[in-house]
DNA sequence: TCTGGGGTCCTAGGACCC
DNA sequence: TCTGGGGTCCTAGGACCC
């Protein structure tokens, strides 16, 4: 949201980077889980390693070295590097707790450092050197570098990583890829634009296939011809946020800050099935299953969240996802399976489902059934003003009036046709309807009493 | 044996409120 | 009867990253 500080600092000439020194360090630990795997099992140490998923719809998550010289590539699927890769060469399904165990010791040695260390993934980070009181000079941030890198092989018994270090962020990132593995660069201040301008437009973060195509359509194919575009042609081509961002990494106008301790945004659990998955009573299990998994997660981090997300993955690779926004957060694996489950009833399951995924968002650090927590938090304030009108049994008497709403309730209308509740005040409800509409817009907001609105399955009722 | 799993950020449109 | 503009929230999809 404060991405739009529009600090117009070009200044006439080379408006080279924002710091005057570089004092952003990167470092990028080398075919990171492969590297574990070989420190372990001496055997595998000179021969090609694949560590991912193993099984049919497997891909592949790191390739060792000499794995990469048959071609084996991350992301590719296992099934390529198979048949890629010579017989001899250990396919490994990894082993999370030991690649975690590593990365802390890599983190800890980093926090020597400075105190300003923002791990981007388990064998990436960004260190603020300023914060941690470096000499910036070159040939001091070489002897520091070069101590860094002896010391990370010694704590890990032999694992080898790549730093970079430079005046931001994206020149830090630029620097340990220009040499890899077990690479130090230092790209001094004044020279970015020198080392920036040759790289492929591909070496920006946030350019991948789609904008490196769209920019390649138009001639752009390096971070120099980039350079070249002006601000409007660049937003009119690749969008708004990601033009201005570009406009500035090809300047090396970058002042984004390492930040330690980012926040969780979202939490997820997804799963691919060995084969497409038909049967509902299967299907409603493995939603079960995930929504437990991402519960437990978020009550160990103490979050909760009020906006449930359902993935599905048809068998024919289309993607979609449905979302509910609920007037209260959840960190309970039976509330987030109840509203998984009713999106999962609205998607099309026919032909079978690849893979189902349940994720929470909109987290909040006040845990759901907390009562004085959950008045404090500004997120559900709303909520206080409209409260929800508590899910009151209706009046199973088929016919009978019906004056209280939940959300996710299978509502009627003859009207507009079927539909469910997704909002309810004690005047008015707000529902969403399916279809087929007699009337445009698929949301109506209703009297509560509107005595046309009815439940879509009243409840048995036996006198 | 085609294409994982966990994330972040952006865009666009509709609803809704003032 | 005709019709606004700005801002926020929500939903869905997509690009991208490791």
């Amino acid at each position: 949201m404060g991405a739009s500080s529009r600090v117009g600092r070009s200044g006439g000439g080379g408006g080279t980077g924002v710091r005057r020194e570089p004092s952003i360090l990167h470092l990028d630990l080398d075919a990171f889980f492969a590297a574990v795997e070989q420190r372990d099992k001496p055997s595998l140490r000179g021969r090609p390693v694949v560590v991912g998923g193993t099984g049919g719809r497997g891909v592949v998550a790191t390739a060792s070295y000499e794995a990469r010289a048959f071609g084996a590539r991350s992301a590719m699927p296992t099934a390529e590097a198979r048949r890629l890769c010579p017989p001899g060469t250990a396919f490994l399904g990894g082993r999370f707790a030991a690649y975690r165990r590593t990365s802390e010791v890599v983190m800890a040695l980093l926090r020597d450092l400075s105190p300003l260390v923002e791990p981007v993934s388990i064998d990436e980070a960004y260190v603020d050197l300023a914060a941690g009181g470096h000499d910036l000079g070159i040939a001091g941030l070489t002897a520091m570098a070069t101590d860094l890198k002896a010391r990370l092989a010694a704590a890990t018994g032999g694992v080898t990583g790549s730093v970079g270090i430079g005046t931001s962020k994206s020149l830090a990132k630029i620097g340990s890829e220009l040499d890899k593995p077990d690479g130090l660069t230092v790209v001094p201040a004044g020279s970015e634009l020198e080392v920036l301008h040759p790289l492929p437009v591909r070496a920006l973060g946030g350019v991948g296939p789609v904008t490196a195509e769209r920019l390649a359509q138009i001639k752009v194919k390096t971070v120099g011809d980039l350079h070249r575009l002006s601000l409007v042609d660049l937003t009119s081509l690749v969008g708004q946020a990601n033009g201005a961002g570009l406009y500035r990494l090809a300047r090396a106008d970058d002042d984004r800050p390492v930040v330690a301790d980012r926040e969780a945004k979202s939490v997820s659990a997804e799963e691919t099935f060995a084969r497409d998955v038909t049967d509902p009573a299967r299907l409603a299990a493995e939603v079960d299953a995930l929504a437990t998994r991402v519960g437990v997660r978020l009550q160990r981090s103490g979050t909760s969240g009020r906006t449930v997300t359902l993935k599905v993955r048809r068998y024919d690779f289309s993607t979609l996802t449905r979302s509910q926004t609920l007037a209260h957060a959840v960190d309970d694996p039976r509330h987030i399976a109840e509203v998984a489950h009713r999106l999962l009833t609205a998607v099309d399951r026919s032909g079978g489902l690849r893979l189902l995924g349940v994720g929470v968002s909109g987290l909040s650090p006040y845990a759901q059934g907390d009562l004085f927590a959950t008045e404090a938090a500004p997120v559900v304030e709303p909520a206080a003003e409209e409260p929800d009108v508590e899910p009151v049994p209706d009046d199973p008497r088929p016919g009978a009036a019906v004056h209280a709403w939940y959300p996710g309730q299978d509502v009627v209308h003859p009207d507009h046709g079927a539909g469910w509740v997704w909002g309810s005040g004690l005047n008015r409800v707000t529902v969403r309807f399916e279809g087929p509409l007699t009337t445009p817009g698929p949301v109506r907001t209703l009297p509560a009493d509107d005595p046309a609105l009815q439940p879509a399955d009243p409840p048995d009722w036996t006198p």
